[in-house]
DNA sequence: CCCATTTCGTTGACTAGATGAAGAAAATCG
DNA sequence: CGATTTTCTTCATCTAGTCAACGAAATGGG
């Protein structure tokens, strides 16, 4: 694997030029003075910035185009091809990944199963996915910018290290080290949900928005922060939890040994457990679920739709409190369980009403994404493109 | 009363300017060199921003003060007479408020009852008390920099409104509008956990963290946000709603009309409730209950001090869900209800580390502070100082 | 007692980012 | 073709910051 040329950080590391760069990068082809309207800044400070980003290729202009009268504006773009960027996500069963250029256009993508959780086995998996994304886009190999990878689970991102993660059964396992290691690439590595964050930011739902949840429903409830513009990480980098939320003593037991969790109560083997109390038996994954909810009228239909309407209200009290406490203006479902939004949206929106107050639940609108798709790695990209871009950029 | 001065504004309204008062201010009399420190600066640069301070009398320095070898360092410290800032607080039943130097230092208090919370008895009450206590700092009338007001509900800083307060009874009241026609003052106005917020911040548990939650604790439950070491207002001005959190939905009803909020599981109506389900009857106040739990040893004492620990557990599952999902440094726990932390601190705690994530509570300190007494007004004083100087000092 | 040492603070030359005003560039409209 | 409009650049200037050198004011050792 080649050593990684990292050039950027010398040359953008200024906040400025940054703001310019994630700028264009987000919100497309901009003119300067469109450029400078948006940042705050008078035309000339922006021409004032460009020639480095210009000389080093991160940013081209087209020619000019003209619009009606005046001077036809000569728009800025990224230049995709500077670098290509490997995303990737660690989570149980399966590592997923993609390879993306410099705009976060998704080159390649490949997945591949794991046997078991242990490190060793999640992090050679890793490697092996690195490279062979990088063979698939061949002249590439010189090229790369990084690896970021997005865990599930607590992340310290300074460190590079999963401190604790409940579903890969994983505590203090080091994954920037061995993978920067066997790639020899710079690796960047932070909880799966914040990468879903930052790709909402930059390219989805939360582009218009400074203040906003991501919440994933699935086998667990994951959630990411975004407040007052940037990725909100806590004292120690595991801000987010809330799928321990406390939300009902009598509740079930939860895989954390805890009663009433949310996630025990909106996730999906909450869905099941339903399902089964409602005395059918041969319903074990939550596919099953799904298909029988959704499939021909019949008893145990309405028993599946009983029980995607429970979670839903369960969720739907989980994000009263988030709304309640953050006052945010958007909350983002994702993740896998979001396909079934048919199912449990209504509930949990009408949970949500009757618990957040009025103010506040008119001040968030609820975003639904069910197709997070590559999200997640291209997320896990855009992170190793905003790391080296420069922090400030949110 | 007389017309405001308010000539900070234009002199300070430089960040960095603001921010040495603000480190005077809060961290006491420093030398230029440790202030430069503080701020991340070299020397010169505070020499160079001095000057207008000086010469407009915001800071003065001591003489010059030996210590061991070197030349003696010369003391800055904020003049603290050069403006009186009153501070107030208005809640249900009594407004109460203080007049503070520069340095919030209180001159002088005063309180007074309300006989109902409608807007008009209330604000007039206020400005009847400005009135009282700048009488009472006879030679501060031509200094004042301005009120400051902690109103318990949803309030719209910029605005001056109060949107929506339970406990008041209030809907959409101005609260700038009226007392500043009133008093000829500028008029700040914000929710009054989040003045307990400034305060701590500045001169109490929250110096020396960054992160942190003010959760008060009595007949509501109120919660302020600093994050990332500034406010946290949310989208609009009225995040930190924790009191309706819902925890448990077979709870009891909450004056919000819905049930098992927190605050109907750990308000002080909650204690009152558990004492009487335990066939207690002559217990209305919470001052009994205290008394009560702290008496001689009976059978009522053993039911008032269950309920003390009943009250004490939900709140410690509300404080999980708060220290799981932000992962702050430190929650501290105020207001009227804290004087009986010995009564329900131990359940509290011992809810806390059952529920949240050992990391996230191992990272967060919870901090008692059953002293506010002034603290209220006293911090929206601050919040004066704090606007003056510029919000940009957090 | 005087001079080296130490620490604090100031001065002045210099840099980087931002601004505003004026002007050049490149289109359309009449 | 010239007037107008819009975009972008150039240039003088401002502000906040740094660095390096120096001045100030104490202690302590010979």
């Amino acid at each position: 694997m080649s050593p990684a040329p990292i050039p950027f950080s010398d040359l953008v590391s200024e906040q400025t030029r940054a703001e310019i760069f994630a700028t264009v990068l987000t919100v497309g082809p901009l003119s300067r003075t469109q450029l400078a309207q948006r940042l705050g800044l008078v035309p000339s400070s922006v021409t004032r910035m460009l020639p480095p980003l210009l000389e080093h290729d991160y940013l081209r202009e087209t020619d000019a185009v003209p619009q009606g009268r005046g001077r036809p504006q000569k728009l800025l773009h990224v230049n995709p091809d500077k670098h290509v960027v490997v995303g990737m996500k660690i989570g149980p069963g399966q590592v997923s990944g993609v390879v993306t250029d410099m705009a976060a256009n998704v080159l390649a993508r490949a997945e591949q199963p794991i046997a078991d959780c242990r490190p060793e086995t999640a992090l050679s998996a890793a490697a092996a996915l690195t490279s062979g994304l990088l063979e698939e886009a061949p002249q590439a190999a010189d090229r790369v910018l990084g690896v970021g990878v997005g865990v599930s689970g607590h992340v310290d991102p300074a460190a590079g290290v999963c401190r604790y993660s409940a579903l890969l059964g994983w505590t203090k396992v080091d994954v920037a080290g061995p993978l920067a290691a066997a790639t020899g690439l710079m690796v960047t590595v932070n909880n799966d949900v914040n990468t879903l964050v930052v790709a909402e930011r930059w390219f989805g739902a939360g582009r218009d928005v400074d203040s906003f949840a991501v919440v994933t429903v699935g086998p667990g409830i994951g959630c990411g922060l975004q407040l007052g513009g940037s990725l909100y990480a806590g004292t120690s980098g595991m801000a987010g939890e809330l799928g321990h939320l406390p939300l009902d003593p009598a509740g079930p037991m939860c895989s954390c040994g805890r009663r009433g969790c949310l996630e025990a109560l909106a996730g999906d083997r909450a869905v099941l457990r339903h399902i089964q109390d409602g005395g059918i038996t041969d319903c074990t994954t939550i596919a099953d679920a799904i298909a029988l909810a959704r499939g021909e009228h019949s008893a145990a239909r309405t028993v599946a739709r009983a029980a995607f309407a429970e979670v839903g209200a369960a969720l739907g009290r989980g994000l009263a409190g988030l709304c309640n406490l953050l006052n945010l203006q958007k909350i983002i479902i994702a993740g896998e369980g979001a396909v079934a939004h048919d199912l449990f949206g209504p509930a949990m929106q009408q949970a949500l009403d009757a618990h957040a107050f009025s103010d506040a639940a008119r001040d968030c609108q609820i975003h639904i994404d069910p197709v997070t798709h590559d999200l997640w790695a291209r997320g896990a990209a855009c992170l190793v493109i905003r790391e080296a871009v420069g922090a400030a950029i949110s």
